[in-house]
DNA sequence: TCGCTTGTGTACCGTTTGGTAAAGTGTTAT
DNA sequence: ATAACACTTTACCAAACGGTACACAAGCGA
């Protein structure tokens, strides 16, 4: 009996895609089992707790991402525009131009936020504190700075809202465009 | 045996709820049967189509709503700006100071956005379509109108996501206050 | 070669799912 | 009074659900 993957991590994007295309209720284990291209066992294996054991693992994968590909340089680049123009091509490359949803974002909206209540608001705290340290060392006013950076990452949100409602990549791209614009010019 | 409704459009408010706490997916037969009084019985009677109907039923009444209180004054009201601050209250006010998520947002998330597709992407088109005509007629430039239109809808959206996450309708008051000074002083 | 660990496949569990059928009960118009 | 209609109740269905149990195969160190 070959071995298909042997570590978990392995499989996380695949699961990670599986919640994004059909939320978490609506992703069944079939569903997940065909898209893994492992069966119930070896996914009980990997996962004692199930489905939810799965999902907190995705979420765990996503914070460390954007931890440290987004969060850590908004927080520790010498270079704040810099860090804060990396951050909108990082985003436009991780969400693929709005083609990919955020799972976060779409876990918050319906009742699974409950399950990973810490996991998501963690994630959004991380990403505005993150910016918000940015601005203010790129020379916004500190008092402003909050509420821009909830502003942006709003509207990074709605974004990807957006483009998937409307199947527009190009209204993501520039959505990101003026909203880079504003916070770096301003 | 007496009448529980007698019109399916009594229900639909107590359909909406259920479909935004669960998602599509999500709002199961027995939960709606709960939420709504009625038994399955009663809901096949109302809705031939299934949770299919049902839910094309609320978009329906969302699309309605909308148009009426906000896409028409918007596209129509001699004082555009006046016409923008409206909207800003009543969006303010449907979406309960984000305590209340967008379901049409919410379902263009997941897989669901197949099932509905026009109805979702004609919600945010005519939004966005609206407000950039009230842009132009408060005197932003013709050029720029579109994209601060979407933008603006975008960040409503993300406004919204980002509400739910942290919990904190206060957010979304003030993503909504700056985001309405932005457009009308700028 | 022997066990042991780590995965994997399969059969199975009880429950819930969306949906159907039909009988029954009120109300209403004739 | 009666028949038609509108709605509700109940029972029922096959399929799918999340999850469990367990036998079994491969790799590996002793």
């Amino acid at each position: 009996m070959p071995k298909i993957v042997n570590e978990r991590a392995d499989i996380l994007p695949a699961l990670g895609e599986v919640f994004r295309e059909h939320g978490f209720e609506g992703a069944s284990l079939s569903a997940i089992g065909e898209r893994t291209g492992l069966g119930k066992g070896s996914l009980y294996h990997f996962f004692p707790g199930g489905k939810e054991e799965m999902a907190a693992a995705v979420l765990a994968e996503i914070d460390t991402w954007f931890a440290a590909h987004i969060f850590k340089p908004l927080r520790e680049d010498a270079d704040a525009a810099r860090a804060i123009a990396q951050m909108f091509d990082a985003v436009e490359r991780y969400f693929e131009s709005g083609r990919r949803i955020c799972l976060v974002g779409a876990l918050a909206l319906n009742d699974a936020r409950d399950r990973f209540g810490p996991r998501v608001s963690g994630y959004f705290a991380a990403w505005t504190a993150a910016l918000e340290d940015a601005l203010i060392r790129a020379g916004h006013g500190h008092k402003k700075a909050r509420g821009r950076a909830e502003e942006a990452v709003a509207t990074i949100q709605g974004g990807l809202v957006l483009a998937r409602a409307m199947n527009d990549s190009t209204l993501f791209q520039r959505i990101l465009t003026r909203l880079k614009k504003r916070l770096l010019d301003d």
